[in-house]
DNA sequence: CGTGTGTATCGTCAATCGACGATTGACGAT
DNA sequence: ATCGTCAATCGTCGATTGACGATACACACG
């Protein structure tokens, strides 16, 4: 059997939608410096990956995006920590296996910054 | 006097509209490392800052950009060659005076593959 | 033809990124 | 208590980025 048992419902608060992230301005040197952070969190492949991934709920644990990629636990870990400190997603602690999800007002904010373009 | 005498209407064919960005695929290996194109020409606050100077018709040659940043004349040349290379924006190459504008396609190609997200 | 203006490119340098293996730590299960 | 699994962290290494000054280039104008 695989040693990924395929996790059980341990992701984040299910069904919230803070809808926040449309509140704060978007056009400012604050807002360029959000922006481009958030961007440079999207700036790699394997992350774009990873976010697609964890938004179609194909993988909430680090292993399961190991076992679909080419590269070591390690490089995902880092990976996983870039998107995590961009706060474009968010980790479940509390749980036995950490769950990965993603942090829908973090997109949302990002997506309202690049509309704004 | 100032060097830069305010540039007269040397942009790109104006109001060009060619909305050709939505047609390609938005969930593919091709789109993530699409997507992290765009997204990895975006990550630096500067060049969002050019590139919404851009697009707001605020500046349109480099030497209009340097003046508003507090950076050399090379590195704003720099940053305009990396968004110029994304596809983000255009240069009108017809003499020294270099108009730049943004590419309304590959903005709105970014904007579709960030909304699939 | 020389001069000034506006850009691009080159070379350099410090800093950051991306990948890896190895190690460590936390749990659950045996 | 020991083992196995999952994940984070550390240290390293090569590649890339971002910044700069200096230089070279293209053209308009005198």
């Amino acid at each position: 059997m695989s040693p990924h048992p395929i996790p059980d419902e341990l992701c984040c608060p299910a069904g919230s939608e803070p809808l926040d992230g449309v509140a704060a301005t978007v056009e400012s040197p604050e807002a360029d410096a959000e922006l481009a952070a958030l961007a440079k969190a999207l700036a790699h492949p394997v992350r774009v990956r990873i976010v697609r991934m964890l938004a179609r709920r194909e993988a909430r644990m680090c292993s399961h995006i190991v076992d679909e990629l080419p590269l070591a636990q390690s490089t995902v870990s880092e990976h996983l920590r870039v998107l995590k400190a961009a706060g474009l997603i968010v980790a479940n602690e509390s749980s036995p296996r950490v769950g990965y999800c993603i942090a829908p007002a973090a997109l949302t904010r990002f997506k309202a910054l690049l509309q704004a373009l």
